[in-house]
DNA sequence: TGACATACCTGTATCAGCTAGGTATAATAA
DNA sequence: TTATTATACCTAGCTGATACAGGTATGTCA
């Protein structure tokens, strides 16, 4: 199933800190696996992830180190900090909410419990 | 809890289509039904509303009537079409599998059951 | 040699929604 | 009386998140 690209705003860069909360993983590695876990509905574009992997850095919400790669290339492993942690927590618990409340507006269900 | 306005895009649509579907409305009055259902979460603007409505009406996704409040205003009553309703279970849909698709992601959950 | 995958970057375009202004009437407050 | 607030509609132009489309560079495979 195709998704209209506007629903993802505002939840990208929940994406990304996902996964490096997980684990160290480079800007290429993150596209591809986050098409992976979603099976192919998030395709981020090169265009929308590294301006937001640059932005993180510089609010020290993830820290970078280039490190080379076995097929002669370097890549840029970034790792969450604890400030970016604190990040995630929020985004996630925004996003909770907001679901929350756009199915008690469209469905007329309660809030799940925690 | 407010959050990020741009968690709402992409849904906006939705939202008012939802209201519709349940009975005739408003702008003004959809603007107010939705902050009461969503405890003031969702303050939608009167600038991103009318364009809303009206796009919609070119679509003839709503229709439109003129009706003389009691107050000696006029007020325009929209009413969802079939197609509108089709248009809203589409978004519906989609919307849900995108949420799913992200807790996937994030929560590392799997799609919750029909 | 030329295409493709890997791996990074960025200037500009697009588009949803917001800002900020407008019109107009009626009720309430100063 | 005048100002403010609420109701009720509208729209031109701005903002900001994301996409597009281009760039750089290396290695592999046909």
């Amino acid at each position: 199933m195709q998704v209209d690209k506007s629903l993802m705003t505002g939840s990208t860069v929940m994406l990304v800190l996902s996964l490096l909360s997980q684990r160290e993983m480079y800007g290429y590695e993150m596209i591809a696996e986050l098409a992976r876990r979603s099976e192919d509905t998030f395709q981020l574009r090169e265009g929308t992830l590294y301006p937001i992997l640059h932005t993180l850095e510089a609010d020290k919400c993830v820290t970078a180190r280039e490190k080379a790669a076995g097929n002669g290339r370097t890549r840029r492993y970034y790792r969450i900090t604890r400030r970016g942690r604190k990040l995630l927590e929020e985004k996630q618990a925004e996003w909770k909410f907001f679901t929350d409340k756009v199915e008690q507006v469209v469905f007329g269900t309660s809030p799940s419990p925690a």
